[in-house]
DNA sequence: TGACTTTCTCCAGTGACAGGACAAAGAGTC
DNA sequence: GACTCTTTGTCCTGTCACTGGAGAAAGTCA
């Protein structure tokens, strides 16, 4: 199957295309009033669109009292990959092109075991989903990995969980592997990417989305756009010290953020109060399984464990601190909160609440909402698909 | 005299306005190295910025080997008024087009007697500048208050060490006042725009400037563009709790990170320590004053006071975690430290190096200049200058 | 059936712009 | 001083993007 091989040739095009993304399918006639062009000028740039077979028109819309439309619509056979790859598990999805979900597959993974052995799974996966006929092939990839991105070249710096990632250039070789163009990006940013695109964020220009997962991470997004930073580190907020000669923390630091509340450390804390005897829930979840994870200490929540709740509320609260900190100096318009640790829900929703609308300015804190993300796991991947489509759907 | 009535009547215009702001008298070759036209083009919006009055062509430049070029350059009767409006005091000055500073007077000033009085001083201050023959009158006016602004209208919002200003119509009044169009800003968002112009952060597109005075606040830089937030209070960060269950703070919360350290602050532990007797110079300096300042810790520290000194570092550690975590978040290129707190100089800048090196990710500091400001109190003014000038060197 | 609406296409006129030819004005060279 | 070369600025023409209007196509509604 012939993949897509042209791009917009103009910035007028690219608008179109992102337009017929964003909204789906439209006639001319709407295209025209979304975008600022007169509607013999709209007409030649929708042509030369089909002519290169980006939007197809298929079949005309119900009237509106007049002649119908032609439906213009981006091309159905084109499919984006969507990665996200997280310290103990990858999601992959297919897109196609209105970045809807056709084919979503989730497996473990540990990121420690370096780039060649992640790609191979990763890529495995990816076959996986082409063979059972959602795709023929792909015309772009977007990958997200948990660490810092020198974003232009799509290369991992310096990442703290996947020291063997550091310089690898996840970028040229999965596009070599893939044969598609490919963009990579840090996780919390795809997160960030994909609740704006299809979740919560969808009408907020300045906001957060604060990630809990393994670690903890923060997508900045200023203006529509996700700012990354001078290096690409912008966000990393897990390592920010809310106590002074505190617990140490797996960076070499005492006292960062993620010493005390993630996934890891929750996990951490809910074995030791099952081993020492201070809730019957956990220690019967452990006695089951051996091990404890975040999830168990938010099912023994949910059954009213006074100890876990108490382990939800205290990482809310230093966690509520430190976005009560970034809310002060970012004066966002939203904050989102995702990642695996939401399974922990209201508890830990109503903590963090307490904490900011405490600590900050009833200026930036006045009409904040703060909620949880409502697209679960596949944020990532839209927003990983919504990455690569903001590249290809650009002026050439 | 005629003041500047037209204004750039497209995007070429503007942007060959801000060239010749930036850049000083260039010629027509020269300009078009710098923008993407053709000479031909070029000639043409030149021409029409000429006959506006916008730019005037003033003689011939020295000849490089071929014919000798017209110097084409902003219109030298221009004048811009920049107003910094601080917590104590407030500078005003008069600018050329080219945002150099032609004129400046510094006045002391309780900015609690409200809008009206501040503005009678303020008019005083800018009729004063014109009597003395530097402006005949103003092409435009920039007005930094210290406190939040919403921004599109100018008007100050909330602001809490300021309460009579809350609403008030500073843009309109003044405009008004000055027969000249005014925008309105936050303080340290015009000392920002001042380093970045003509000062440290010349080069610099993503970075924070932190202005410690009265109180604290940081200006943030993204892409170039200062970035005000959802409400206008972005960079509010001295009200970010350093110490739960901390000082008492005027703002009514607990622990804030002003209640430990700024101006007000350190003056106020100075007395303290003067009248514990724990510091012959402070007491000496208490003695001839009746009240102590910023300034005069500076002093006591310059002449060894062991008290100063480590009054100078206990405050410059508070400041200094908290500017670890905004790095940690913002990933900045640049970090500038001003404010008139920066007369304790050396002594505060190691120990926000300190505390920033320390506690921020080695991928967020690596190279991460952390500097004093350059251009002292006439950052503000030469912001003020450049945020009206950048309004007026717009498109119609 | 006629009036009206909506959508789409076609066409001519306008204006923005590039690029080349050319003029002006200097420097350097023999 | 004549000549060449360089730099700067001006003029002109052709091209292309774009607008706006006329009109055709295809529908609804009374």
């Amino acid at each position: 199957m012939r993949r897509m091989t042209a791009r917009p040739a103009n910035a007028h095009q690219a608008r179109l295309l992102r337009l017929l993304r964003d909204g789906g399918p439209n006639s001319r006639a709407q295209l025209g009033d979304q975008i600022d062009l007169s509607r013999s000028k709209l007409a030649v740039e929708v042509d030369r669109l089909l002519e290169t077979g980006l939007v197809v028109a298929d079949g005309l819309a119900a009237s509106r009292g007049g002649r119908r439309s032609h439906n213009i619509r981006l091309a159905p056979e084109l499919r984006f990959l969507g990665v996200d790859i997280g310290a103990t598990s990858v999601d992959v999805a297919v897109t196609n092109a209105e970045l809807e979900v056709l084919g979503h597959i989730n497996q473990p993974l540990d990121v420690r075991e370096g780039p060649v052995a992640v790609f191979e799974q990763v890529l495995a996966m990816a076959a996986k989903l082409r063979a059972s006929g959602l795709a023929e092939g792909f015309d772009g990839a977007g990958i997200g990995v948990p660490g810092p991105v020198r974003f232009p070249e799509g290369v991992p710096v310096a990442p703290p969980i996947m020291p063997g990632w550091d310089g690898f250039p996840v970028r040229e070789a999965l596009s070599q592997e893939l044969g598609c163009p490919v963009m990579v990006d840090n996780d919390v940013n795809l997160m960030a990417m994909g609740e704006q695109h299809a979740g919560v964020a969808r009408s907020a220009r300045d906001f957060l989305c604060v990630k809990i997962g393994t670690g903890i991470g923060c997508g900045i997004v200023v203006g529509g756009e996700v700012y990354r930073g001078t290096t690409g580190s912008a966000g990393d907020i897990g390592h920010i010290q809310v106590e002074p000669d505190g617990r140490q923390c797996a960076c070499g630091n005492k006292g960062c953020l993620e010493a005390y509340f993630s996934g890891a450390a929750l996990a951490r804390d809910a074995e030791e109060a099952a081993r020492e005897g201070r809730s019957g829930e956990l220690a019967a979840l452990l006695e089951a399984a051996g091990k404890l994870s975040a999830a168990d200490v938010a099912v023994a929540a949910a059954a009213g464990d006074a100890t876990a709740l108490d382990l939800i509320r205290e990482g809310g609260n230093r966690t509520g601190q430190v976005i009560a900190s970034l809310v002060s100096f970012f004066n966002p318009g939203l904050v989102v909160i995702g990642g695996g640790v939401t399974g922990l829900g209201h508890t830990l929703l109503a903590a963090l609440r307490t904490q900011v609308y405490r600590q900050s300015l009833p200026l930036a804190t006045g009409n904040l909402p703060i909620v949880l993300g409502e697209l679960g796991p596949t944020a990532g991947v839209i927003g990983a698909a919504r990455l690569i489509s903001d590249h290809l759907f650009s002026p050439a």
